[in-house]
DNA sequence: GTGGTCTAGACCACT
DNA sequence: GTGGTCTAGACCACC
């Protein structure tokens, strides 16, 4: 499996980002239905988190049908687990975006005035040249 | 002063509430320069809040530069605060922004999902237009 | 008596500023013992604060030796008043370097800054033009 | 990290006195950035203070730019603290220096005064004569 | 264990 | 009455 990126800064708990992560790859078919997954040890000393963080992960993400648990032989990705997790992710979104709404709530901005600020911070997410190379 | 509005099943924090909502007031000139605020303790009793988060709300717009406190004389509208508020009204909405972003992050959603998603829940947001005309 | 200037905005409480200047006055002749005082309500209405500010900073100078209050003929300057007074005037001084350096002991700076910073703010402290043409 | 000193009897608020120590080893890169403080709770049992002191302390900093927070992971010292942290020393004496000026404005006593008054307090302040070195 | 938030209540100096 | 400071203690989510 391709490694997760887990950044330590990011304010969402650690454990929200493996699920993100392992969920949209199950979306997008990167991982299969029945595909392994690491270890609970072997994900968290590669991503040098703690184990608990990522059986928490595992775990609600058994509760969500995205994976499967057999005992001793480890972790899968459930059968017919991709369209609920493109539907988790649809919802994680939609959750995130009410999230900010909230928060501006009190701001006293208009519905442009959030989408342009919405247009422009994509914009600076720096747009990925597409001759490919990265800065350092 | 028109009464604010706490909303404490809001997740963001109540002072952070409150200066949001000082912030706008005093960015178009709801409250011009010059204006008294309510003492901490009396817009505590209004938002039945404890007075230790209005003062650590007026004690951060302080520092800010959009209040002016004069000890036990009471909290005023800093002279030229108007142009710092709307300017901290900009920057909240952009770390609002990046948060969404940050948070995302790892959905593994593209930029026209992400707007689409925010056009939408901006849509769902009772729309206010006496006409029906929509902008956007 | 030439007015007293209140700075309402200054941190120092009101019958501070009261006492500093009619002691400045008295220490440097303006006020020579003997001379009659304003009346409280007087004093009090014509600075725009409350009685009881300066009803305070008359008390305490009467504490000090400074003033001499005959009842229902008034407040004077007490005689001899002119020494002590001067004296309250280094004390006064003293006092108020020795609450900077208190409040400067934690910076870590050195003396040499110290003298510097201050040399520079009374430096800034407009040279009053000898032309006597005071801005605005 | 060697201790803070905390002095109950000064005047200068507790919490002042923690930002301005640490701003002080900030600055002087005893506290290099990436360095890592102690929690809020350890510290104030250290300094045997309540938390939310410390608290208000490290909430300041941040908000400054000299400590970064990682929720909880610890307080850091910021990448890039060290120039703001110095500023923010310069900031502090000017405004001390400043406070002191307004504070004897009314005294009527002239600048040479002041600075001599100024450099009787630093020589009385025990002067670190460096062959009998002190630092108890 | 970490930090973040909030409440309740106290004391202070000053008006 | 005003704001400023501090304490004590609670609850939360997360690690």
């Amino acid at each position: 499996m391709r490694h997760l990126v887990i950044d330590l800064e990011n304010e969402s708990p650690v454990y929200i980002q493996i699920m993100d992560q392992l969920r949209a790859r199950v979306g997008d078919a990167t991982l299969p239905p029945g595909s392994p997954l690491p270890s609970v040890r072997q994900l968290a000393s590669e991503l040098e988190v703690n184990p608990n963080t990522v059986a928490k992960a595992y775990m609600l993400l058994e509760r969500e049908g995205i994976l499967r648990t057999l005992s001793r032989r480890g972790t899968f990705v459930a059968e017919s687990a991709d369209a609920s997790a493109a539907r988790g992710v649809d919802r994680r979104l939609e959750e995130a975006v009410g999230r900010l709404l909230a928060e501006i709530a009190h701001l006293g901005v208009d519905d442009r005035e959030v989408l342009e600020a919405l247009r422009r911070s994509l914009g600076a997410k720096q747009p990925r040249t597409p001759s490919g190379d990265e800065e350092r």
